[in-house]
DNA sequence: CTCGAGTTGATAATGGTTCTCATTAGCATT
DNA sequence: AATGCTAATGAGAACCATTATCAACTCGAG
């Protein structure tokens, strides 16, 4: 048998989902234990890891360094708008990207490219809020 | 006076430029003493953070969480190609990228977007010995 | 040369992630 | 339902990259 079912690994699927945007495992492990889950820190970077690993999530490093965890709806080659101040994550295609990168790659004699491609924002009612107030 | 010369900051900017790819500030404090120079760790985040900020070098996140640094040739906004094997890198540019990422987000209510575009690959020449000696 | 402020470097502190290991609990079998 | 095997769990330690601290130092202008 190589994996069992938890009810650990169910309560961290579900959080995940939940979410609407990337989360940390810090912040998830945290939402987890309010929620009266007894679960361990270890226990949620391991389900992560392993949502990760099978394509049901997906994962970024902040610019902080900290790795985001996002389920993915779908489990195709995608890309994600993220608002850096609320984490609104948008998932967008980018067909005309991925030809330049497949292109590029080529013109440089570069072979198996993959590439990274994310955009950093403020969504609209971040921007709104932030820029409200102030006005 | 808001910055001095000093024979460490000298050393961390031709260590970089020396690096073929990106390298991670631990490693190039290795090297850097290596080299008889009693350089000091903060020292070399310093320089770096330093570097990266007046746009002679820029920096990413691996995979794995570390930031690496690299010397830019040109200080303005450019994309790169990295082989995944031997760090080889090549600066690009890509307007198009750059029309498309301003685009999409306008498009979806996000401001002040920032994007991250890198290629990761296999170099022609990583790729010939990986081949070759198969064959 | 002298003074003052930016720098340096050894070390401690921080914080995210991974590892350890004794205990717990799936799950297939009896 | 009971049993046995073993993956999974969880508390805390271990790790590691990065940042902060702070006394000693040194660049460079006057």
């Amino acid at each position: 048998m190589a994996q069992r079912n938890t009810w650990q690994r169910e309560r961290v699927r579900d959080a995940l989902a939940d979410a609407r945007g990337f989360v940390s495992a810090q912040s998830l492990h945290a939402d987890l234990r309010q929620a009266n889950t007894g679960i361990g820190l270890a226990t949620v970077y391991r389900a992560l890891a392993g949502l990760a690993a099978s394509g049901e999530a997906d994962s970024l490093q902040s610019p902080e360094g900290e790795a985001l965890y996002r389920a993915c709806t779908t489990q195709e080659h995608h890309h994600h708008l993220i608002c850096r101040s609320c984490g609104l994550t948008v998932e967008i295609e980018a067909k005309d990207v991925e030809q330049w990168a497949k292109r590029t790659a080529a013109v440089h004699g570069f072979r198996d490219a993959e590439h990274v491609v994310d955009i950093f924002g403020l969504c609209a009612s971040c921007a709104n809020r932030l820029d409200g107030p102030g006005a």
